[in-house]
DNA sequence: CGATTAACTCAAATCATTTGAATTATCAAA
DNA sequence: TTTGATAATTCAAATGATTTGAGTTAATCG
């Protein structure tokens, strides 16, 4: 009979824990700040945020970056993230690997790691799993009491579906808790979520997108994804499943992702008798202007266009990334020759951002989007999601 | 240099008033529930509860309703919304009438006003509608001094885009502070927003989607329209113009609203020399199974699956409903004669909701869903929408 | 009928923020 | 160079809301 709620109630010490991220929130974005600053941004009083301070100082949170004088008055003291104040571990599952990078408070890996799985049985991932996680604690000691949690990105769809085995689903984890089995695995708080997701995230963290807080991100996985960040939160659906957008279907027939995805520029040059197994092969086929690549990438443009059209309309973003596996100069080539979309809310004479831009993150996008979605969370995440 | 947050930071007072706002939305979701039941859902203890509870029953916000045997122990007393304790004003602008409706608590009209407007100059649908405003007093005085504000529905898109004139703009109103006029013409907080998102949120607050919280929403109005509802929040985009799905293309060439919308209904009767100017004539035409009428639902079927295909793949609702200005009986010739695209994250075995299903509103949803724009935030929405 | 269970109330304790006064360091004008 | 204004910061006390713990009331169960 109860309802459960949206939110929870709020008492003192869950407002001091709300505080908390909010401050560490402001000092991320900002990059350094002084409590004055701080307290007027959240409406605080000073002596609030420095009590938050002295604490997070405490904490090995915070590092003091010297005074900073603006106009008349004391000047004020700039504090900033201290990189290694805390640590998120990403990891991506793939069906033929295993991507795991350490990642600091300041969004840099630390390190970075790939292995090869035979096989995608849960035992066996999450035993391969917990030893990259022991490697990477090895390498990085100072990590080990500091580590703020895990963000796992595996293929969609989540839960039972009817489209299972028509995706890139995982053979074995379709009826699985797999939040439930990585968390024991490796004793970590996990988030868990979808790749376009998670390198939207990475963008919002540290990358293109850390001063737009609604943005849409179409992601190159194996298939193509579309992340959506709004005010700053992820827009993960009922059941972490929003983002297909590689389903719908394309007006001259077939379904976005045949056009424009990975495996469609493979089929594509594989059938021309240029096959293109790696991002590398992508890029130097670019580079010599391959008159195949270009014909895909033709057809790539208007699929994207139509996309564009889609994500435009239904979501208005203030702006649309384009990211993951897929060399930087195909990636710019498309946000260069699409045509933005006249009919669109997204067409603004005013706009501040460019209606489609490439996103920062290299090969690991979705690696290092898992960990982001840790850091989001422990820097300025909304109460609603903190459980 | 300050970086404006997307939250506030928290304090003895700002807690009070989101744990107030988490009480009533508890009450409201529940229609009538017990103090320490409350409690368990907001994590909060019953003391607090009662405090709270105390004072919205002084406030004439709540009602007692007897008390609840439950098994062993002390019969809870059961509180509900008091009907009377609050009003909104609910405010749909077209450009040949303005409707008005003034909503209980329990999100009851208990006043509804059609107004004919002569040209939609802001002077003068300003003055129409303080008027209708002030009649809709003098009917319910009682309302008077329990306004919690007015809800403002108006044709899109918001802000200034290159697809102005396009659309169904109102003339007139492209560069002004629409928010601000109304808010000074009528002397109430204002929320504005497009019929889409307001109807949804009408869904929300007291119809099919009460306990649905992420959904979204074909709304018939003169176009098509998308009201996305994440998590009990509307998404609105970057200004707020999401949902604007109508816009978007079809496989067979042509928009989704060509085939898809009250004005493609009524061209195509036109055509077929069955004029049908209003939802009665359409119905009656329904009634006797006109062919004409037939073929276009046909067609408006295959546009709806690939709306479906759409929606449902990148934002992975619960459930979608269809509502607004049509008959019922064409809204469930709808639901029922469209396929639901088997390649869908939203094709799960285990759904517990249609996937399609009539909105409950009826003609005067996107007014009534203005209104509940205004419950819906007095009644329980997290602290981030307070300002 | 007594024991148990659960809702509710009262008063005191607790926690985090706010308030108000005092201190310090810089800039700008005299 | 001096003086006054400005703004950041700190300290101690006050405030506001929730929590805690003990006690009361009214049901069900055995």
């Amino acid at each position: 009979m109860s309802v459960l709620p949206l939110q929870k109630g709020s008492n003192a010490e869950r407002s001091r824990f709300r505080n908390r991220q909010a401050v560490l929130g402001q000092v991320r974005a900002a990059g350094a700040v002084g409590r004055a600053e701080i307290a007027r941004a959240l409406s605080l009083t000073t002596q609030t945020v420095s009590n938050i301070i002295a604490e997070l100082k405490q904490d090995g949170m915070l590092l003091e970056k010297g005074t900073l004088s603006a106009g008349r008055g004391l000047p004020a003291m700039q504090y900033a993230l201290n990189p290694e104040g805390g640590y998120a571990l990403g990891i991506e599952v793939r069906p033929d690997a295993v991507f795991a990078a350490l990642l600091d408070m300041a969004g840099r890996a630390v390190t970075t790691e790939r292995v090869a799985l035979r096989g995608s049985a849960p035992q066996l991932v999450l035993a391969e799993l917990a030893a990259a996680y022991g490697r990477a604690l090895d390498a990085v000691p100072q990590a080990r009491a500091r580590m703020l949690g895990a963000g796992i990105v595996m293929p969609g769809p989540f839960g039972v579906t009817g489209i299972t085995g028509l995706g890139s689903d995982l053979d074995g984890w379709q009826a699985v808790d797999a939040e439930a089995l990585f968390a024991e695995a490796i004793g970590l708080p996990v988030v868990l979520s979808n790749d376009a997701n998670a390198a939207a995230m990475a963008e919002r963290i540290s990358g293109v997108a850390s001063e737009i807080p609604t943005f849409a991100y179409l992601y190159f996985g194996a298939g193509l994804g579309l992340g959506l960040v709004h005010r700053g939160e992820l827009v993960g659906g009922a059941h972490g499943n929003a983002g297909e957008i590689g389903h719908i279907p394309l007006p001259g027939g077939g379904r976005l992702e045949d056009a424009l995805s990975r495996l469609s520029v493979q089929r594509h040059m594989a059938k021309a008798g240029r096959p293109a197994r790696d991002i590398e092969a992508l890029e130097r086929l670019y580079t010599a202007q391959d008159a195949a690549l270009l014909d895909w990438l033709d057809a790539a443009a208007l699929a994207l266009e139509h996309a564009l059209s889609v994500v435009e309309n239904i979501f208005d973003p203030q702006t649309v990334v384009l990211g993951g596996a897929m060399p930087e100069t195909i990636l710019d080539h498309l946000v260069q020759t699409a045509r933005l979309p006249e009919r669109s809310v997204s067409n603004r004479p005013d706009a501040r951002h460019p209606r489609l831009m490439r996103g920062a993150s290299g090969r690991m996008t979705a690696t290092q989007g898992a960990a982001a979605l840790v850091l989001h969370r422990a820097l300025g995440a909304p109460l609603s999601q903190l459980g």
